[in-house]
DNA sequence: TAAGATAGCGAGCAACTACTATCTAAGTGA
DNA sequence: TCACTTAGATAGTAGTTGCTCGCTATCTTA
């Protein structure tokens, strides 16, 4: 019955304790979101990772729904800190602006966090209330993606009056990658899919304004 | 306790009454996986929407993950069925051959089926029995898709060797689009991003093989 | 026609779900 | 130190889940 937290005799303050409490939560959802589904991520199953009770859960949170919708607030933010890690990682390689600013993109969209993040966008469609709670959160990732990427293009691509648009798309191509690769991991693919897209942003993209403008007159 | 089929006093075949069931069984699932999700589709929905028992439903199928499967065989000949016909819906207004062959393949994912699709699909990722069972048809179906895609597009891009690349990439765009847009339907970005590709279809391909090998060498 | 096979129903079941109520443990501040 | 507040555990609950089983209804064929 003593709480977990003070096993080493450790005091924490009730703030310490209820923010750590919290992290274990938010990680176990995480956790049981890429291992088990939505559906199998059940009160039982996060307690049982987090190392907790199911009256934990309750205590911090009115819901299961409401935990969920703070762990994707978290893992929001880890998107983003993710990205600049990557960038810098991916840039000291030497690679080009464009494969930095479209691989490190690709990296963050397979983390464990993105796939938990896709399980409860996909369970968002049918469940109203975690819907209303999930939205705003995705909506305001969806922003910080594009301000970070406006940073990471080259100048040459984020000024395209269309840069928005292909963000979008580059997403949406990832995001579709990382949801077939569960079913078909065959082959190299992905990657070539990849590599055609770095060759449109290398080669072709540049020109295209005026055929852009062209095409939609 | 009398077979509902017969209600009307008409006499069908044990076949008849088989195929009947199995039908409505499977139009069930799609609507339950449409409207209520993977968690919602329980054989309670199932049976209520199909206007049977719960014991139909195992009379005929050994699982509710067998009756699921045999569902995705069932909308994965109807994509193809629906893909041709939306073809020539579309060809007859006048359009292009690249953008009938997009356009079309835009709609065969932003239907109901598609829907349902990717509701199992996603539960599928860590469900290992459902895999079992979905992955062969999701191989199946990419193959087809890949097949009619080669008939409709034009063989300028038919023949590039990066065609099937292209047409992975296009289906994935239109994956995230269709789980985006019911968590943001807002504005014109699906579009927007259509039209791009488009453009990308009309103007930059047809002379991207060399920049293609090129850029791979 | 009657025995056998198939279809479908509804009651029931063990296991599970999200959550509540109550209790003990840990921290706080006067 | 002690009254109070917060944290976390445990036992319990009403409702739900996938499925089984025994039954009645319908079709088939010799």
């Amino acid at each position: 019955m003593s709480a977990r937290a003070t096993d080493s005799g450790v005091r924490r303050s009730q703030a310490q304790r209820r923010a750590l409490t919290i992290e274990r939560l938010t990680n176990a959802v995480v956790h049981c979101l890429v291992t088990l589904g939505y559906s199998g991520t059940t009160t039982a199953a996060i307690a049982q990772q987090a190392g907790l009770s199911q009256g934990a859960i309750f205590r911090h949170f009115d819901s299961r729904q409401a935990l969920l919708v703070a762990t994707m607030e978290v893992i929001a933010d880890r998107f983003i800190a993710r990205y600049r890690d990557t960038v810098a990682r991916i840039r000291a390689s030497g690679a080009d602006d464009i494969s930095v600013a479209v691989l490190a993109l690709r990296d963050v969209t397979r983390s464990h966090d993105q796939v938990a993040w896709f399980e409860v966008q996909q369970a968002a469609r049918t469940d109203d209330a975690l819907r209303a709670g999930f939205r705003p959160v995705f909506l305001r990732n969806q922003k910080e993606n594009m301000d970070l990427a406006r940073q990471l293009f080259p100048d040459t691509l984020a000024t395209l009056p269309f840069f928005e648009d292909l963000v979008h798309m580059l997403i949406q191509v990832f995001h579709g990658q990382t949801l077939d690769a569960h079913i078909d991991d065959s082959g190299q693919r992905d990657q070539r899919v990849l590599d055609t897209l770095l060759v449109l942003g290398r080669v072709a993209l540049p020109g295209l304004a005026g055929a852009w403008e062209d095409q939609r007159h």
